[in-house]
DNA sequence: GCCGTTTTCGGCCCGACTGTTTTCAGTCG
């Protein structure tokens, strides 16, 4: 059994408890759920070689749930799961995934309407029957069934790469309105996650309820869930939720800090606080009546006793005791990407020409790009084959002699297919006279786990090869990551000093930040790079360095953070 | 059910808004 179907388990046992309104269980069976989630190994695989012992080395899983989960890998099920499916024998995750359906609301719809799913709900919504519930009217209804039409639409969650432009643009708009003193997009935008499920937008003003007039006439609005004079949430036309807070000056840095989560974070430092003998809100850090931080979010960690952790690492994945102990790293700057090393042109499946990316990099600042069209296997991209990538070298020679007063340089190279064997489909001796060889897999993505681990690696281990581009293959909402023993590539890529790409392609972004950390942990170093497919493109390496960043990598992680001399010096000599 | 520089019991984050309520439970972030 797989963490995911565990962690699916956990989950609804939580659910049920909360319907039941048993205290403390749910929590823990969540964070337990959570633990299994963010934890690298599979559980089963650590059960069979250490027991329930190891089972309990995961966040959250103590003795009871270790033997619960036990019971899963040997029958499958375990009593008291089984005693809630009987019981309720519904689909609970699916119906609380609906916007403002809770547990209570699940239990009340089928012990009153027999509701065992969303198309259960659906119905019994259109035919009116759930106005008729007590303590429930016509407003719940047409909100429940809005709720399950903008689940069905967007799967609640949009890549945050492809939405940033957006809401930079409505930060910019609220960052405008007379009244407000400073307003700043918080939440997952702010860290930076991959996806993201709504805006969290925090404004400070003395006037707050004419900042909600003003943001409630702007035009991106669809709609308005709920409006108050410090609280406003609406749907947004691109199909997110924006959720606008207004506070005073005063409290700015404690808002800023509250709304930027994470939760789990949020909730680390509230213990410190507390410990303390504080207490910690959106309005500031208050011992007894009165407040003794807030104003800036660097008050507030100060007061705490810790450094200033930037939103990236709020995870409370180690970030807070390393902040005490002033061992935070210094995280790669969203400017210190120096080089671009892959992206496709029009030799390929890419829509602009070589001299086309070079000026578009040029004007984005970089100061050297690797061109990386894919290779012949990849036979619908018209894939260079050995003739076709010499002639493309020949191409950017001459390019790079066009340009050469512009301190702007075109590496070759190639993004070679990897194939199922962990062979590659270009001869050596060409893969040799290449600056940039990156290798990445496109299909075969069915293997087992122990086939793709050894079919990545025997890549790795032709020395000519320099980076494997994005490892997983996963996109993001399309499909999921092929199976891999990351912990052995990453072995390996220590071993054979070769470079692990973070494609910052905004539904790849692959390496995870978690596979990050374990590189910058075990001395591999990785790349920045668009994977751009068009000129536009170059603007999606910051959704690459923000996965750096919350990988804890430092500029000395990431080779094209360097000058183009350091950066092929270190190829070189790998 | 989990957890521990207030350790093996007694805690477990905190506040805003909605709907349908005359005082609050449920949901969300």
């Amino acid at each position: 059994m797989t963490n995911r179907e565990i962690l699916k388990i956990l989950r609804e046992i939580a659910a049920f408890f909360e319907m039941e309104g048993v205290s403390f269980k749910p929590q823990a069976y969540e964070a337990a759920a959570l633990g299994i989630e963010t934890y690298a190994r599979e559980a089963e695989e650590i059960y069979k070689t250490g027991g329930t012992d190891a089972l309990m080395e995961i966040p959250g899983v103590g003795k009871g749930i270790a033997g619960h989960i036990e019971e899963l890998f040997k029958k499958g099920s375990f009593k008291e799961y089984r005693d809630f499916k009987r019981k309720y024998p519904i689909d609970v995750l699916g119906l609380v995934a609906i916007e403002g359906v809770g547990p209570k609301m699940v239990k009340l719809l089928w012990e009153k309407l027999r509701v065992r799913a969303v198309n259960d709900l659906e119905k019994a919504a259109r035919a009116g029957k759930i106005r008729a519930l007590e303590r429930f009217g016509e407003k719940s209804e047409q909100k429940i069934l809005k709720g399950i039409e903008f689940l069905k639409q967007s799967g609640g969650r949009q890549a945050l790469g492809f939405a940033l432009a957006e809401i930079r643009s409505l930060e910019k708009m609220i960052q405008l309105f007379p009244e407000v003193a400073r307003a700043l997009v918080a939440g997952s935008v702010r860290r930076r996650k991959e996806t993201i499920g709504d805006i969290d937008i925090l404004a400070a003003s003395k006037r707050p309820a004419r900042v909600m007039e003003q943001f409630l006439k702007l035009p991106f609005i669809a709609h308005v869930y709920a409006k108050g004079t410090t609280k406003t949430l609406v749907k947004l036309k691109n199909g997110l939720d924006a959720d606008l807070r207004v506070v005073p000056k005063e409290s700015w840095g404690a808002a800023l800090n509250y709304f930027t989560g994470s939760k789990e974070h949020n909730i680390a430092l509230r213990e410190i606080a507390i410990q303390k003998g504080w207490k910690l809100n959106e309005y500031g850090l208050f011992k007894g009546e009165k407040m003794i931080a807030g104003r800036t979010e660097e008050e507030v960690y100060e007061k705490l006793g810790l450094r200033y952790i930037e939103p990236e690492m709020r995870e409370n994945m180690g970030e807070i005791k390393a902040a005490q102990e002033n061992k935070l790293p210094r995280l790669i700057g969203y400017s210190d990407i120096q080089g671009d090393l892959q992206m496709q042109t029009d030799w390929t499946d890419g829509e602009n020409s070589i001299e086309e990316m070079a000026r578009a990099a040029m004007s984005a600042g970089l100061r050297y790009i690797a061109i990386t069209d894919h290779t012949k296997s990849l036979a619908m991209t018209g894939g260079a084959d050995e003739k076709k990538l010499l002639r493309q070298m020949e191409a950017i020679d001459k390019i790079n002699r066009k340009y050469k007063d512009l301190k702007f340089k075109v590496l070759k190279g190639a993004e070679v297919n990897i194939m199922k064997n962990g062979t590659l489909d270009i001869e050596d001796d060409v893969l040799k006279k290449l600056d940039v060889a990156g290798a990445a897999a496109h299909s075969h993505f069915t293997l087992s786990r122990a086939e793709q681990t050894k079919r990545i690696i025997r890549a790795m281990e032709n020395p000519n090869v320099d980076i494997i581009f994005h490892l997983t293959t996963r996109v993001i909402h399309k499909r999921g990551p092929i199976e891999l023993d990351i912990d052995e590539i990453i072995k390996a890529a220590r071993r054979t000093n070769t470079v692990l790409e973070i494609d910052a392609y905004p539904d790849r972004l692959d390496i995870k930040d978690e596979y990050v950390r374990k590189c910058v942990d075990a001395g591999v170093k990785m790349a920045i790079d668009s994977d751009a497919h068009s000129v536009n493109h170059f603007k999606y390496l910051e959704m690459g360095i923000g996965q750096a960043r919350r990988g804890w990598a430092t500029r000395g992680d990431i080779i094209n953070a360097h000058p183009l001399k350091e950066m092929l010096k270190f190829l070189k000599e790998r």
